[in-house]
RNA sequence: GGGCAAUUAGCUCAGCUGGUUAGAGCGCUUCGUUUACACCGAAGAUGUCGGGGGUUCGAAUCCCUCAUUGCCCACCA
């Protein structure tokens, strides 16, 4: 026997981790073979295992939304998860708890530390894959892949060896983006600018005073460059000046390059090719020594004698003092504003050295992207977003791809170790592969890691590859959903790879979610404490109230506000739906089985197209991404609509085959925003086999226009409730008497009596009382002196309906207006106009019948 | 220096290709022991849609311009 029962108050901890479980257990995770439509697939962006989840993958609820509504509609639906090594980031903070115990990635060596690492990696790809499951999405964990899988690294190590046989890859010694604390060079987009104030020195170099805020990098200068058009030094260019220095007399050229601007400073500046970017551009074009005077330690070496081993902040100090008292430096501006490059990810000043490192030519790679995102093979949403992929692309140079640091994939070369020359100098391959070459010992090991973008910017082939579903028409996948702010540095070079690799697209949508803020806008940082964990937020409101909350106020691309509040607010909605369902199946009788819902009433044919023009809504809504929209749609039809008046309304007449239709109808359609109480509720429901999660999506039909008369009358029953309810609040009336000269409003008297909470609805052959205002005519029963003290109420009504009329009227008078407009928008002004005279007039009367 | 976005109710934000008298949630005020829900219900107040100009029969929506805020990119001796 059914016991249609639920609690009093929705408790999600009650369900959710059974629910996750039973649908996981089911397989409908899975992909369904039997689904005929095409696959739809997304490639969930790999949470680093490094740490507990965050809001930004919170976000990814909306990837679980499209996700559950295409497996709804009838396509097999495949969301991968994974987890990312996150190379550099991971390195970091493991380092930064060995730090806690005192201790380095030096104290242990490079194997136990990769070893530890892995450890620590494992722990937390456990944890995060937990927390997935708490937020409810619906990814296919037998599917799950990590970065660090062999068959991902093999693909990987294939790649590699494919852009190097295309001859994309390049091995070149050249000046880069070195972070001295991670021992490491890294690509631009990793370097972040800081805006700083610094002492700039004015130093004397012979006849020259130049200007410049690393004094210490002196010592590897090897020219003086100036303009060539600047008037002052044009006879100085080409020769060799003799300056005294710290270390003693030493000779410059003078170079004249246009890329100096001879405003700045004195006009003319000191050139250190081995230590800044633009420097050794000019280097470059004036074949200039380049002269290293910084170690990948960050100290000064030997050749800048007695300030070797100073750590580069020291030895500017000690410099620049020694320059004084030498004589030697002009002056010093202490206010010199520039901007200084910081290591993302670990925040150390970046050193541009010269290291040797493997790079990867993007000219022709960064063609096809470009093209493909032209031709319009890839969208974007927001559409805004195309022009900036583009640009950056357009402008994109070689790029950096390894890393001297000690997490992450080893690139797989060896170099010849041998004193035989006719050996190739590398082989990409295999430990075997070089033993073959090389012979046993006779080879080494390259020890650079590739970028972890390297790798991750294979991820859409590379991890359907290693399940075994590229070949099976999930690839190109359908959407790619992530943080705006990875546009770059994953995004763009996904679309590179998935085009070389596989003549293919990887995705065919790029759908960018901005930054959840606080509720005020304000990013969330933890040294103002305004961060809010997402995890304990679905344990204290549940994880449907963290969906919605993300999901519905939030647009795409543009940052979204997240407070405490917000969430509560969807509990509540919850809540709400959890009592209607609640109070729905306590009015089923015993053994009840559902019927096919026929509308008896006004309201039920209502009720019937609301539902109806929800999920019409709802789907369009969300086939175009609008997910916000989609789920206030229903959000409002369940409030606004069902709990506030149509079940209030069922109370007095009751359709049960409806009740339950609409209800199944709502917890259909919200399940991909809240999947856990609709679920539950579902499965409460009599008459339903199987689970909401693999049910059919409903389909919105064109409304009948009976259907449509009928739920007018039931608009009308709702005017005239409002209206009653108005002035029974303002002239606090308990139960009104009701008048009307309406057969159909009388018809309903019991339904509007109780809506309204009337003492009864008179039928009469003429109004008197309070009017009402209504399309329908109608009264409230009221004595002289009220009717009286509404006077005014009534009179600001017939101004008001007035001005509109007479707006409403100087626009049908318009013939630019009759002509230019559609003729449906004209239709609909001459409508109102009608309905507005006919409101009119009756206010009219009213107001003569008062005298 | 280049670009993008935002500016709408006290707060946080919707408003898709221009077309009802501009919306939601929260907050606020008043009232409320109804056959589910106080995580509730009813009623209500609050807007020169940042300023100025323009296009149009019609502009929150399109164009120009200014202002403020945020973000991205580039450069910075």
């Amino acid at each position: 026997m059914p016991s249609y029962e639920l609690d009093k108050a929705y408790s999600p901890s009650k369900y959710e981790a059974d629910l996750y479980k039973r649908w996981e257990d089911s397989g409908a995770f899975k992909p369904d073979p039997k689904a005929t439509k095409d696959p739809f697939t997304i490639i969930m962006p790999p949470p680093n295992a490094n740490g507990d989840l965050h809001l930004g993958h919170a976000m990814f609820v909306v990837e679980d939304i499209m996700i559950r509504y295409r497996r709804m509609q009838g396509h097999p639906t495949l969301w991968l998860p994974g987890a990312d090594h996150a190379g550099i980031e991971t390195q970091v903070m493991y380092e930064r708890q060995l730090a806690k115990d005192g201790r380095s990635r030096f104290d242990l060596g490079r194997e136990e530390f990769y070893k530890q690492t892995w450890d620590f990696s494992q722990k937390n790809m456990h944890n995060m894959m937990d927390q997935v499951r708490q937020l409810g999405f619906s990814v296919d964990w037998s599917r799950f892949v990590f970065t660090l899988d062999d068959k991902v690294v093999a693909t990987v190590y294939e790649t590699f060896k494919q852009l190097h046989d295309a001859d994309y890859i390049y091995r070149g010694n050249r000046i880069v983006n070195w972070c001295p604390s991670c021992r490491s060079a890294f690509a631009d987009i990793e370097v972040k600018y800081r805006e700083q104030i610094d002492p700039l020195y004015y130093i004397k170099y012979g006849p020259f005073v130049l200007a410049t805020v690393r004094p210490e990098t002196k010592f590897g200068d090897t020219a003086i460059a100036v303009n060539p058009k600047d008037e002052r030094y044009k006879d100085l260019i080409g020769k060799t000046i003799d300056a005294e220095d710290l270390n003693g007399p030493i000779k410059l050229q003078v170079i004249g390059d246009a890329h100096i601007d001879p405003e700045f400073g004195t006009g003319a500046m000191k050139v250190t090719p081995a230590h800044d970017p633009n420097d050794w551009e000019i280097g470059l074009r004036h074949n200039l020594e380049v002269r290293a005077v910084i170690g990948t330690d960050g100290l000064l070496n030997e050749r800048t004698g007695k300030y070797a081993g100073m750590p580069v902040a020291e030895a500017r100090e000690q410099v620049a003092h020694d320059l004084e008292e030498r004589g030697l430096m002009d002056h010093i501006d202490m206010n010199y504003t520039h901007s200084v490059g910081y290591h993302d990810r670990c925040g150390t000043q970046i050193e541009p050295l010269v290291v040797e490192q493997w790079w990867m030519k993007v000219d022709e790679l960064k063609k096809p992207a470009i093209k493909a995102i032209k031709e319009g093979q890839i969208k974007f949403v927001p559409e805004r977003f195309t022009k900036v992929a583009l640009d950056w692309l357009e402008n994109l140079h070689d790029w950096n791809i390894s890393r001297q640091n000690w997490w992450g994939i080893r690139i797989p070369v060896y170099y010849n170790n041998t004193s035989d020359e006719s050996k190739p100098e590398y082989i990409i391959g295999t430990e075997e592969e070089a033993i073959k070459t090389y012979g046993q010992g006779g080879y080494e090991a390259e020890t650079d890691n590739f970028d972890t973008w390297f790798s991750s910017g294979q991820w859409p082939f590379a991890t359907l590859m290693a399940t075994g579903d590229f070949e099976k028409g999930f690839y190109p996948t359908s959407v790619m959903e992530t943080g705006r702010d990875i546009l770059f540095l994953w995004v763009t070079r996904m679309i590179m790879f998935g085009l070389f690799k596989t003549k293919k697209v990887p995705f065919r949508t790029v759908y960018l979610h901005g930054l959840v803020t606080d509720e005020h806008g304000k990013k969330m940082s933890k040294s103002k404490n305004n961060g809010i964990n997402p995890l304990e937020m679905t344990a204290k409101y549940g994880t449907d109230a963290v969906r919605l909350a993300l999901t519905i106020g939030i647009t795409p691309g543009n940052d979204g506000a997240l407070g405490e509040r917000k969430i509560e607010g969807y509990r509540n909605f919850c809540n709400k739906l959890w009592n209607v369902a609640r109070f729905i199946l306590g009015q089923f009788p015993e053994n009840y089985s559902p019927a096919r819902p026929v509308p008896q009433s006004p309201a039920d044919a209502w009720i019937l197209a609301r539902t109806n023009d929800t999920v019409r809504e709802v789907t369009k809504a969300i086939e175009d991404y609008r997910f916000s929209e989609a789920g206030q749609a229903v959000y409002s039809l369940l409030w606004d609509d069902f709990a506030d008046w149509y079940i209030e309304a069922s109370k007095v007449e009751q359709n049960t085959n409806i009740l339950y239709h609409v209800l199944s109808t709502i917890v259909t359609v919200l399940h991909p925003f809240a999947p856990f109480v609709t679920e539950a509720i579902w499965n409460a429901l009599p008459g339903k086999e199987g689970q909401l999660i693999t049910t059919v999506w409903p389909q919105a039909v064109k409304a009948p226009a009976e259907l449509k008369t009928q739920a007018a009358k039931f608009e009308d029953v709702k005017a005239v409730v409002q209206a009653t309810r108005a002035v029974a609040a303002e002239e606090q009336l308990s139960k009104p008497v009701i008048l009307t000269t309406n057969q159909q409003l009388a018809d309903s008297a019991d339904l509007v009596a109780r809506l309204a909470r009337a003492g009864a609805v008179k039928q009469v052959g003429e109004g008197s009382g309070l009017y009402l205002g209504t399309t329908v005519a109608a009264w409230i029963e009221a004595n002289a002196q009220l009717v009286a003290n509404r006077r005014h109420r009534l009179e600001s009504q017939r101004d008001e309906k007035q001005t509109y009329l007479k707006g409403l009227e100087a626009k049908l008078a318009n013939e630019n207006y009759t002509k230019n407009a559609p003729a449906a928008v004209v239709q609909e002004t001459r409508d109102r106009r009608e309905e507005t005279k006919t409101l009119l007039a009756k206010i009219t009367e009213q107001l003569t019948n008062l005298g």
